[in-house]
DNA sequence: CTGAAAGCGCTAACAG
DNA sequence: CTGTTAGCGCTTTCAG
């Protein structure tokens, strides 16, 4: 390995000014300068970014904490915030949690010691230990699609009561009077906020908000797909607003069980746009996250943040946008 | 940020001392161990693992590129991957190079200033300059799923041609006579050799090798489903093999345009078991490669060589499996 | 078994 | 404008 020394060696001037040129500091005079420049480029030389970190207190490196990157949502997220991350030199780590909080904080305690720049949460539904802890330090953390109550921290997500709002006025102005919901648990609050975007479009549109209409707790395509076989017999509406691509699937899988033709039987309506939603037999009609730009907020904020310690901490909610595809049509139609 | 100073101090020992009982070390006094111990839970120490770093000359970094994370084929190895780094107490830096060399230089610099322990390749198809540059530094790389000639450098990948082989072998005991194969570029390797298993299974079934029903140099979904209203019309055949899950969705979405059902009237295998072969509507039989598999035996051997360095390189050619959706069905059924 | 001392490769005052 | 000198926080001889 060559270091800084060689490089001062072979130019002929001290290891001091040989970090000066490195480092692009003004006053250095341009002969000096060039044959630095030289002498670095002769020697192949690279700084070595340790010895660089240890003094200078940052190592552009950032954490990415995430349930699970072979969730396409999160590996798209992760994609928008690794894009800027590089764009402003900075690299990313990136750890899967299983939404274990444990897990989390073994990944805390060992990316601080690794002396990672910033953080960016993908993963908590609550607030926790980790985040209270790093906040009180200071040091630079953003959330990113989960919204936390109880502490002030910059947080980016996307509209998700906006988007519910809209996909379901969408399908009342298709004609659409019986609308089902169906969702994952209710103790995340973005099911909370889609569900509240859902009733009210129902409500204004002078349409009643029932009940049996309405099934939560699902996580899975399966629960989705079993949640509809019961259902849907007794209730039999006209469309259906599943609260992700991946139970919209199962929706589907299971209307088709009964003979059932999606749109012209019955519509169904998407949230999240992933890469599912475009696979889908029909392609889904799916109100979209802008999960690349969230990625991308997400990143630009942190990397504010590390430069910039005193900034306020803010919310940004990001608009979502209807994507119509071929699951969703007119009444009757 | 409290130092291994201060835990000296207040233990009452060296920091040489302190260092020992950090590293495990066995030569230290139980009274003493104990000593330091108390002391660095008292002051709730955790070592600077850049200021070790830079004596031990290891990171517990490793490097992952990839061409892209949002691509749920390298997201599942990655996947892999992370976990088994977790398990041994590495970290991975992600990195999407698009294919692009450049970029790829660029993170492969970055990286190694920031004395990165080791690096997976899941990115490039031929030899490059990067690899050859690493190799020669008997610097740690493993490279993923794709095959690289003309380097010895340690790869583990998925054994496409028995996978394809066995695929069709399926597919021929089903009653097909006339099978079609929908392929990418064959400018790649696993194309090649997919095509070869498919072929290879034709002829030892005594079936011809019919050129008008091979179609390759597809890349998309949308690829796919314009070669397949182009050639079924003439070709006809019974059964479809598409080189990968993406492909086969494509070809299943042309076919039903021309009305047609599958397994019914048309029966279609996959290959890569990606999550898409679920989703898919039929639910795709598929050639399942270890993804996960993949990226775990990869990071294992990297790790292997990181801390192992005289070992000799290797190719690990891992098992495929058929899975059996519904996609596929006998001959006429 | 333990401590002193020398560095890892770099940055950052401080003189000059 | 440039060099000297302290470190950053840790590991590793080398004595003892």
């Amino acid at each position: 390995m060559t270091t800084i020394y060689d490089v001062a060696k072979a130019a002929g001037v001290s290891i001091a000014t040989v970090s000066r040129v490195i480092n692009g500091y003004p006053f250095v005079a341009e002969k000096t300068r060039e044959k630095v420049l030289q002498a670095m480029q002769e020697l192949n030389y690279a700084p070595n970014l340790l010895a660089a970190a240890l003094m200078k207190k940052n190592t552009y490196t950032v954490g990415l904490l995430i349930p699970d990157i072979s969730n396409p949502f999160f590996a798209e997220i992760t994609r928008g915030a690794e894009d800027t991350a590089n764009k402003f030199g900075f690299n990313i780590i990136i750890c899967n949690t299983d939404n274990d909080p444990e897990k989390e904080t073994k990944y805390v305690n060992l990316l601080l010691q690794k002396s990672v720049d910033g953080l960016i949460f993908a993963t908590s539904e609550i607030v926790n230990q980790n985040i209270l802890m790093l906040k009180e330090k200071q040091f630079p953390i953003v959330l990113i699609a989960r919204e936390v109550e109880g502490v002030e921290v910059d947080v980016v997500l996307a509209n998700n009561f906006q988007g519910a709002y809209e996909g379901v006025k969408y399908l009342i102005s298709l004609g659409h009077r019986t609308i089902a919901f169906v969702g994952e648990p209710l103790n995340i609050k973005s099911t909370r906020e889609r569900q509240a975007g859902y009733e009210k479009a129902l409500q204004e549109a002078g349409l009643p908000v029932d009940e049996g209409l309405i099934i939560t707790g699902l996580k899975t395509l399966e629960d989705a797909f079993k949640a509809t076989k019961a259902f849907y017999p007794q209730a039999r509406p006209s469309a259906i607003f599943a609260a992700n691509d991946v139970l919209a699937i199962g929706v589907i899988r299971a209307l088709k069980e009964f003979g059932l033709s999606i749109p012209q039987d019955v519509s169904v309506l998407g949230f999240d746009d992933t890469i599912f939603a475009a696979i889908a037999e029909p392609p889904l009609t799916s109100v979209a996250q802008p999960m690349r730009q969230m990625g991308k907020m997400a990143m630009t904020r942190l990397i504010n943040r590390i430069q910039n310690k005193e900034e306020k901490e803010r919310k940004i909610v990001l608009p979502t946008k209807l994507v119509i595809r071929s699951s969703t049509n007119f009444y009757g139609g």
